[in-house]
RNA sequence: GGAGAGUUGGCCGAGUGGCUUAAGGCGCACGCUUGGAAAGCGUGUAUACUCCAAAAGGGUAUCAAGGGUUCGAAUCCCUUACUCUCCGCCA
């Protein structure tokens, strides 16, 4: 979230970059509401400090009169100090209320946008920031889906998905589960190349740290919860292992932090029925490999190209057309300053699949979870964070049947060889 | 799931209602000392909020978390979380 004192300091700033949002009139209003309720919490934390000082000050006193032997005196002064405890209590009180109202209302304050944002509301609005150069694949009227080509080569099987569990979570068998375990095993081997530290994470996660990266009150509908536990299925791998760095000061020489991690992902997509559902396209459970870096201010937007060509290499690798959206205004995720989404071209159902999104969130996921470094100075500043999905794994099954099809079955990339050990689905 | 013991600063650890501004030690930083180092000596060493135009310097809170008792709580009471030991169950 947005810090108050930065609201206050860079009002017309916070205004513009909430426009660029789409958010209306009345949703700006709010900011006026946060600047005098930070008012008020400073007013009143000055007012009470002062009483309590005064309290400690008597009590220290009436501690003094005792050891004296000065009974009457220290009685007389107990009166007086019982006397301030009303308003002490009063003053306490509206503390309480007025940064709890303070602190809801700055959750629910979405980043500001990155300069670079391109204006719009919708998703049609996107910046095409790379285009696939050449002409778009077009594999002939008997392409067949991915659905199709799973039933034909029995790579997963949708219903056996819907009758142990429901719509929504797909059951992958043969070569299609080897083909799953293969993507992830080179996802996360290319990771590791690049330098991110490997993490298995736990898989629930508990409130703090579904506020901490934003989840909450955000997105809270579209995790699974465990009300016996009080504990979130994890959306993304984003949650658990950003949470590492939660209440963590670090040295500038730690930079950058570089983690990544495989594992599943949970997300109840309520109301998201219809035309898009069908297949992988959206599911309730799918795998992906994330890499999160935490970055010094001044360089987390080099940082976040360069995990944008991470990405894009390994779409190469995988042989698959893809394109870079820059995300408009109205588009953006409420915690990131810029995000960059990767589409892969879906040959047999001729459309745009996202399969990734990298983003950088500047100092918003740092404030929720208190993430700082001591700067040259010794003073403590918000880091910066970053993340993106390299990569979401259903999806990309879904591209890479549909995209490799040929008569004689599906070929495996290159690259991909060493780990499915087959060539080809058949 | 049952029983018991715990949780104090970066770390170890003392502390059973007011001479605690959390002792002492370790670590770390700087200085003195030294040919250089070690040792020794000295100084400093958290976080958040807040006051002040700023700096310097104040104030308040924080001893797992949240409540309570009290003029006053690390210390007493209640609730919760976590850790450890034993028992039960278990891959």
């Amino acid at each position: 979230m947005l810090q108050a004192s930065f609201i206050k300091a860079n009002k017309d700033l916070v205004i513009n970059g909430l426009k660029k949002r789409g958010l209306k009139d009345d949703e700006l209003a709010l900011i006026d509401t946060i600047i005098a309720l930070d008012e008020k919490r400073k007013n009143t934390q000055t007012q009470l400090d002062k009483l309590l000082s005064e309290n400690k000050k008597m009590s220290d006193a009436i501690g003094g009169l005792y050891r004296e032997g000065k009974r009457d005196e220290a009685e007389a002064m107990k009166a007086k100090v019982s006397g301030l405890k009303e308003e002490t209590a009063a003053l306490q009180e509206t503390m309480r209320t007025t940064s709890a109202t303070l602190n809801d209302h700055l959750l629910h304050i979405p980043n500001l946008p990155h300069e670079s944002v391109p204006p719009g509301n919708t998703d049609e609005d996107n910046e095409v920031f790379k285009d696939w150069p050449n002409d778009l694949p077009d594999m002939g009227e008997n392409a067949l889906a991915h659905w199709d080509l799973a039933e034909k080569y029995n790579l997963i099987d949708f219903k056996l998905g819907v009758k142990i569990t429901g719509a929504g979570f797909p059951l992958f068998r043969g070569q299609g589960a080897k083909l799953q375990r293969a993507l992830i095993n080179f996802f996360l081997d290319e990771a590791q190349k690049a330098g991110y530290e490997e993490i298995v994470p736990p898989l629930l996660v508990n409130e703090d740290s579904a506020r901490g990266t934003g989840q909450i009150p955000d997105k809270e509908g579209q995790m699974y919860y465990v009300e016996k536990d009080d504990l979130y299925l994890i959306p993304t791998a984003e949650v658990p292992v950003t949470n590492i760095l939660r209440d963590v000061i670090l040295k500038e020489s730690d930079f950058p932090i570089k983690l990544t991690g495989y594992t599943p992902c949970f997300r109840r997509e309520a109301g998201a029925y219809g035309k898009d559902v069908r297949g992988l396209n959206r599911v309730h459970q799918f795998d992906k490999v994330e890499i999160v870096q935490v970055q010094h201010p001044d360089r987390s937007h080099d940082t976040l190209h360069e995990m944008l060509d991470h990405v894009e290499g390994l779409l190469q690798k995988l042989e698959l057309p893809y394109r870079i959206l820059r995300l408009c205004g109205g588009d953006l995720g409420s915690a990131s300053a810029l995000t960059f989404d990767f589409e892969v071209y879906s040959a047999a159902q001729k459309k745009w699949l996202e399969v990734s999104s990298v983003s950088n969130f500047e100092a918003y996921q740092s404030n929720r979870l208190k993430l700082r470094f001591k700067d040259a100075d010794n003073k403590n500043k918000l880091a910066h964070t970053l993340n993106g999905s390299a990569l979401a794994l259903a999806r990309i099954v879904a591209c890479l049947l549909e995209n490799h099809q040929t008569p004689d079955g599906i070929k495996i990339p290159e690259a991909l060889k060493p780990y499915t050990h087959f060539d080809i689905i058949c």
